[in-house]
DNA sequence: CAACTAATCATACGTTCGTTTAATTCTGTT
DNA sequence: AACAGAATTAAACGAACGTATGATTAGTTG
């Protein structure tokens, strides 16, 4: 039996794998580094995970699987268009911000050209898509009488959940005023407010959410 | 003199390095592979670049040169804030639209890691950050009363711009229904109504457009 | 034509890349 | 203690990497 007390070799080159490849890239990266990095030899890697695109898929998975369970449960659970829709974009963005690198491993790593990750990432594209369909642009055609492509809200909403973290290390060169923690409490609140109401909005947004379910 | 009729070959290197950067990812492009890209000579690159970051940051320059224009153009002038917004994303939609590969280099390529790179961006984002926060952040506070850090709005537009564009390699894949061109004409007005008004009030957004300024 | 600069070329340098192999050590079971 | 299977190791493979060099060609200027 292993000792379940200090994570096991398999653990920390996945661990590894994924702090360096979102600081560094993919390509960048090389077994080398990862095996210094997780402190186990060099054959290690493909010992446990066949070969360095292996892993990347591994990481892929993880984080696809995380969010499309988010989306499931959020937006196809009860409530009405705006509780569900708010509902998700906090807790996406609470499991965006606590798995920031396998988010940027997984957006940041873009097509970029392997039919095999593409292909891969399509697989769960395609799943999240239905959910998207149902459950937003359904009802948006029905109440606004608006057409979206769920290929497109899709993107727009990860884009819009994710562009503040994958920006951060250009943003913390940016002497940023008001980017602190105390801002970020409020930032998924936001990210909510602006798909929902706008930017125009966002005031009779933050009355609606701090009278009803501000801690969803 | 060079014959101005056929490109050069330091613009074809330039062009090929654009188009194969975006599609493979900079790090995982050879500088051989680029050399037969343009039918030159291997030291012909470093020889017009200097090296291969530096072909890099050619790239990022001019893209960011670009964007910036668009972004103080449209949003620092005449109208009321709405129209300046809507103009704005029309036209930075546009701006990537056209000019796909250089925006995935860009943004897609991210910190990765390079202080020399990243620094590079940072200064960029820095001139945007002032006019995001004196024409967007400051109008929303006086308006709505909320509190946003250009630092944040900055990349949520970038975000939200350009997520149909880089996930669109994906988002082939997944069988679109919808995806198509007659969509995408539709795109920089649905972008435009969903960071003003949400995805609530696009209904509403679309009928004022469509009275007013279509076709900006 | 001669002189000079810019452009192009073939070639090679020293590293680093991902992967594989064969031998060895560790660990739990008989 | 003997065995078996998993884990770990050192070493090497050929290929590709970015860069640099020195020679050669093309184009312009005197």
């Amino acid at each position: 039996m292993k000792n379940d007390k200090q994570e096991t070799s398999k653990v920390r080159i996945l661990n590894t794998a994924v702090r360096i490849f979102a600081r560094k890239g993919y390509a960048s990266t090389g077994m080398r580094e990862l095996a210094d990095g997780a402190e186990v030899n060099l054959a290690m890697i493909n010992y446990f995970f066949g070969s360095k695109k292996e892993l990347l898929k591994v990481i892929l998975e993880r984080f696809f699987t995380g969010y499309l369970k988010v989306l499931e449960e959020e937006l196809t659970g009860p409530g009405t268009f705006d509780e569900k829709v708010s509902r998700f974009i906090h807790r996406a963005i609470k499991y965006i911000s606590d798995n920031r690198d396998y988010m940027i491993v997984t957006l940041a790593e873009l097509p970029h050209d392997d039919p095999e990750i593409t292909e891969y990432k399509a697989q769960w594209a395609r799943k999240a898509m239905h959910v998207v369909r149902d459950e937003i642009c359904t009802p948006v055609k029905e109440s606004q009488g608006v057409d979206l492509s769920p290929a497109a809200i899709g993107p727009l909403l990860i884009g819009m959940m994710s562009s503040r973290f994958l920006f951060a290390p250009i943003m913390e060169r940016v002497n940023p005023p008001g980017y602190g923690e105390d801002f970020f409490s409020k930032y998924p609140g936001i990210i909510a407010g602006i798909f929902l109401e706008g930017i125009k909005g966002l005031g009779k947004f933050e009355k609606e959410v701090s009278d009803g379910n501000d801690n969803i």
